[in-house]
RNA sequence: GGGUCGGUACCCAAGUGGCCAAAGGGAGCAGACUGUAAAUCUGCCGGCUCAGCCUUCGGAGGUUCGAAUCCUCCCCGGCCCA
């Protein structure tokens, strides 16, 4: 069932930061199909979460019967946004590029399933006089100086480069690209993209004397002041390379209470009505945790698709749940897949082990050290049972379902170690 | 080039001959309490064969029974002068 009207869709969710002229937007979509575009830059081999509400709002777009683009800055990439930036940026290599892109076109079409375009295609051949003539011309410096990432980098000492100064004029030129290839009238993206997207309407206005559109979406905060996207480990990625889908479940799990309801509304396809329901409902009863747990579900299954979300959800439910007393090797085979695992020398846990040493070897620990203060503390637990300083050693009547440990620091980090044979 | 102040552990920052593996704060980790939350309280927070030992206070030498602390040279940063 799509939406009638995505706009008020997106407005609903939140996700309207700044606009240009609604109204006449919301008219040239009811007055049929319109093409629109979202685009990023290729600076790392996987997109991150972040990406997810941009990817999103093409699929919101979709929908409702629009045709989106995705867009795959291979020739912005190698120019660096300077918006939000306060350094200049380093350059990426040629074949480093290459990587990214291939990695970020694969997930783009997994995820959006919208069309995927590289601006290379119309900007590798353009010629420095034609650009300077065709669109350099119809912006002025004055303009372009004007904008608040840029006058922030005049102001202190670095400066910034001609290149990345030229970084908006580029953008600009995409959108008047597709514009005249793809008759794309609406630019979307994060409101750190505002400047960029609106000098492209700009532009399409005086050279093409056409009226195009742009929507941003606010940048998401957390309401405990820790940045959104990130981990103790670092981003989080739709990567499950670099995020397991175990991972990125846990992140959603623990989002604050307060921020339930917008990443609801962001982060799922779920419709406005029952977002504000499921938010309702968590907030009459917070401690149950029904919101983080359907957020997680949702985002998980949208990024890894259904049968990891399920197996994310089982793998959470055993390491919150029980001791793994009795649980069958299939549950020790699936949680595998979900966090860190160990191959250890089966004859190493026959003549047994210090726990110490354990811990710190596969690296739940970071040190011999931080293992036994650990211990001290009482913050590690094999098979979920606490583990007292001076202990027996580890041996081969702790292996569950007959190969497996289960490690864990703490109430969250967890490992596993399967045992090898000595040879088979 | 001259002057001057500085470079201390993940970050900020005390320490200016022994009581210093090095105050304090932040971050981080853990324990209690909880809802896999927030707040709060407590502990830990260089390494190890851990009542002891080893390696650290920009780098290299030196003085000393003993140096993060004193001396010499070098490297790097801030500010002032040229």
């Amino acid at each position: 069932m799509p939406p009638m009207d995505v706009l008020a869709d997106l407005v609903a969710r939140g996700l309207v930061q700044d606009s240009t002229d609604l109204d006449a937007l919301g008219a040239r979509l009811a007055g049929g199909p319109i093409t629109l575009y979202w685009g990023c830059d290729p600076t790392a081999e996987s997109l991150h979460i972040g990406n997810l509400i941009g990817i999103l709002v093409l699929r919101r777009f979709a929908e409702a019967g629009h045709s989106p683009l995705a867009l795959a800055g291979g020739a912005t990439g190698m120019i660096g946004d300077p918006s939000g930036k306060s350094d200049e940026r380093n350059l990426l290599e040629p074949d480093v590029l290459a990587r990214n892109l291939a990695g970020i076109a694969e997930q783009l079409g997994r995820l959006s399933g919208v069309p995927l375009v590289d601006n290379r295609e119309w900007t590798a051949e353009v010629r420095l006089l034609d650009f300077l003539r065709d669109t350099g011309k119809h912006v002025t410096v004055n303009q372009m100086t004007a904008k608040e990432s840029v006058r922030a980098r005049m102001a202190d000492g670095d400066g910034i480069s001609y290149t990345e100064f030229s970084y908006m004029l580029l953008q600009a030129h995409d959108y008047l690209s597709l514009h005249r290839s793809r008759g794309c009238e609406l630019q979307v993206g994060g409101s750190d993209q505002w400047g960029n997207i609106t000098m492209g309407v700009d532009l399409i206005r005086k050279v093409a004397g056409a009226q195009v559109h742009a929507v941003t979406w606010p940048l998401l905060t957390r309401s405990d002041g820790k940045k959104f996207g990130k981990s103790a480990d670092g981003s989080v990625w739709l990567s499950a390379e670099r995020t397991s889908p175990y991972q990125l479940h846990q992140y959603f799990v623990q989002v604050p209470d307060a921020d339930v309801r917008r990443m609801l509304l962001w982060f799922t396809m779920l419709p406005v009505e029952t977002c504000q329901a499921l938010a309702d409902e968590h907030a009459a009863e917070p401690a149950a945790r029904r919101g983080q747990r359907r957020l997680a579900r949702e985002v998980t299954a949208l990024v890894h698709g259904e049968a990891a979300a399920a197996s994310a959800e089982a793998a959470a439910a055993v390491l919150f749940g029980a001791e793994p007393e009795g649980l069958p090797g299939e549950v020790f085979e699936a949680l595998e897949t979900e966090i860190a695992t160990t191959e250890l020398a089966e004859e190493r846990l026959a003549a047994g082990i210090d726990p110490v040493e354990l811990f710190a070897e596969v690296g739940v620990a970071s040190s011999r050290g931080d293992a036994r203060r650990a211990l001290d503390q009482g913050s590690l637990y094999l098979n979920n049972r606490r583990l007292a300083p001076g202990g027996d050693p580890v041996g081969r009547a702790d292996l569950r379902a007959g190969r497996y440990l289960l490690l864990r620091k703490g109430k969250r980090t967890y490992h596993l170690v399967r045992t090898r044979s000595p040879r088979v």
